[in-house]
DNA sequence: TTGAAAGCGCTAACAG
DNA sequence: CTGTTAGCGCTTTCAA
């Protein structure tokens, strides 16, 4: 069958222990016989059966990332990061899914149990206190991302503060019906995002609306950030008419792609008739120039996976927390450049 | 530590055996024996160590997926397909990402020797004879996605006929200057639309123009299906100046998407100054209204996965080839709805 | 420095 | 039907 460390220690005239010493430079060994084996090693093209080294060693050499749905465009940039960093540490990666069928708290546990893999990064997961407890009590590392609890790692980014100078970029630019279309409030980004939207509205003295609040949540089992359900929103803030809000700051790219396409087919445009400004700054913001609060996805994934290994590798104190700034990049939706020319591709 | 299948057997008053039988249903169990067994397993809450099992087993129960750089939103869809089946089966996922660090080659062997997983799903990735032989040997169960090799299953989606009737439409709506924007050629998929391309415009009598042939590999090391790489392409059709062509059939809608950027930016019109097809049918092309040849990306994930696992569970003859059909979406972009109304969002 | 041997936790063959 | 035992392939003491 395959070529074990047996057939290579037989070839190589030695023992099985220094096999092992050789390929993982542990405890002494001489040069010369180390040459010899790796010689072998190379020879046979061998390779450490990956379930028999995970039983004797204890760990695996992989991560797993545990991601609510495919939240799309947000992920999709998240898990490059990801990648990328976690196989310049030579881990590999599995992906969870987190949907109806797989309820949370069964893969917690099955990836808490199974011991598959030696940490793991929870993206946009709302963890309760309880689920916390159970982690914790496992010791498997674990790193949030784009979640906050206090008896976690975790990497976020300043939501409530991206959403305060969205807000008030639009204030700034003269409005003062100022409508919000946020994702489903399960979510904790979607939460603090609403209320950095209320500060910067109470912080200028213009008062909250409840008609100007869309939450998004379409569809069901979703998390509203998702195009249709910026569709859907937008439609229902035109149906106020002529009281309608004047701008419009949503809670991410992709509900604000959908939600322009509702207020171009209601012959309205943007940003005269409405201003809007996004959360996220997708690749595909800059084509469709979206005024949008950029956040570093990419960024997050990588610092999220380097402190991960870290708790893995070394032993270290809880309470890593890590908030990225977000960074107001404008563009064409928000008519504050309602004059120039338009931004260039770079 | 954790919970091993000696607590359960002592807690339960039974061998080792009889627990492993118990969690598995395999051998023969006295019901009432079983009952009990599983009462402590659930108590414990026991689950098996998944290194041991694999170990003992031969059977991982993960399957990787291959994937050349994160080939953006053609790989997304077909990720959500993959991934859903997988955990239908009770499978993890493993994402091995290939680029210029991790060559294939290199990811192939350590995939087929570490014994990681039980079946492999490559997308989009060309093999050579040789590779192909190194596969078949290792005897682990391999399914190409959109890639096709005469030695291997496949799942693939008709791009030679696709491509033909994406410039066939062009040609119908009156075009005789038409290009087309390409991937990297050393993608198969890019390869053989061009030639679908070339066959249209010869059965129709319509002289093949080098210059109107635009290949992008704009950027190294990735295979030119985005959208950057599509609004470069697009800038040098449009330096041809009054000779550029009246219609261009894009090979991915992510460059569509680019080149009809390049379009905006020359201050020409969409579709009457150029005329556009694309290929994929991803999410966003609904939205900005763009033609294309839709391939059913999600299917092809998950009929991949279920051919798959077959593989790996059942004795199964080699030869297996699924092609999916393509279909022309008219949108906007093409020029054949120019006096009807928009398309309506789904 | 190195070989031999004892597990790691589980499955599966083998007696009983 | 069930307990015992021999591996699965590797790491890691423990002597030598």
């Amino acid at each position: 069958m395959s070529v074990t460390i047996y057939d290579v220690a037989k070839r190589a005239g030695v023992g099985i222990g220094t096999v092992s010493r050789a390929i993982n430079n542990s405890g002494s060994i001489a040069p010369r016989t180390k040459e010899k084996v790796l010689a072998v090693v190379k020879e046979l093209g061998y390779r450490p059966h990956a379930s028999a080294r995970g039983l004797a060693r204890r760990r695996t050499n992989t991560i797993g990332v545990v991601v609510p749905f495919f939240t799309g465009y947000f992920f999709v940039e998240l898990l490059r990061g990801i990648q990328g960093e976690v196989s310049k540490f030579q881990y590999d990666l599995i992906l969870y899914n987190v949907d109806e069928t797989n309820k949370k708290e069964m893969i917690l546990r099955k990836v808490l149990q199974e011991r598959k893999v030696d940490g793991m990064l929870l993206i946009s997961l709302e963890m309760t206190n309880n689920e916390v407890w159970e982690l914790r009590r496992s010791r498997l590392p674990i790193v949030l991302v784009d979640s906050y609890h206090p008896d976690l790692d975790s990497v976020t980014v300043e939501n409530r503060r991206g959403a305060y100078v969205a807000t008030q970029h639009l204030i700034r630019q003269g409005h003062s019906r100022i409508g919000m279309i946020d994702g489903h409030l399960k979510s904790s980004p979607a939460r603090v995002r609403l209320e950095g939207y209320k500060n910067a509205l109470r912080d200028h003295d213009i008062g909250f609306r409840r008609e100007y609040l869309v939450i998004s949540d379409y569809v069901t089992g979703e998390d509203g950030f998702n195009r249709k359900a910026g569709y859907q929103a937008m439609k229902q803030l035109l149906h106020l008419g002529s009281n309608r809000p004047t701008a419009v700051f949503v809670s991410s790219d992709i509900q604000a792609i959908g939600a322009m396409k509702a207020i171009e087919e209601d012959g309205l445009n943007v940003p005269n008739d409405m201003a809007i400004v996004g959360f996220d700054d997708i690749e595909l913001a800059q084509y469709i120039g979206l005024t949008t609060m950029r956040q570093p996805m990419f960024e997050m994934g990588k610092l999220a996976v380097d402190r991960l290994v870290e708790c893995i590798t070394d032993v270290v104190t809880n309470g890593f927390k890590k908030v990225f700034h977000t960074s107001l990049i404008v563009r064409n939706t928000c008519g504050a450049l309602r004059h120039q020319s338009h931004n260039q591709i770079t």
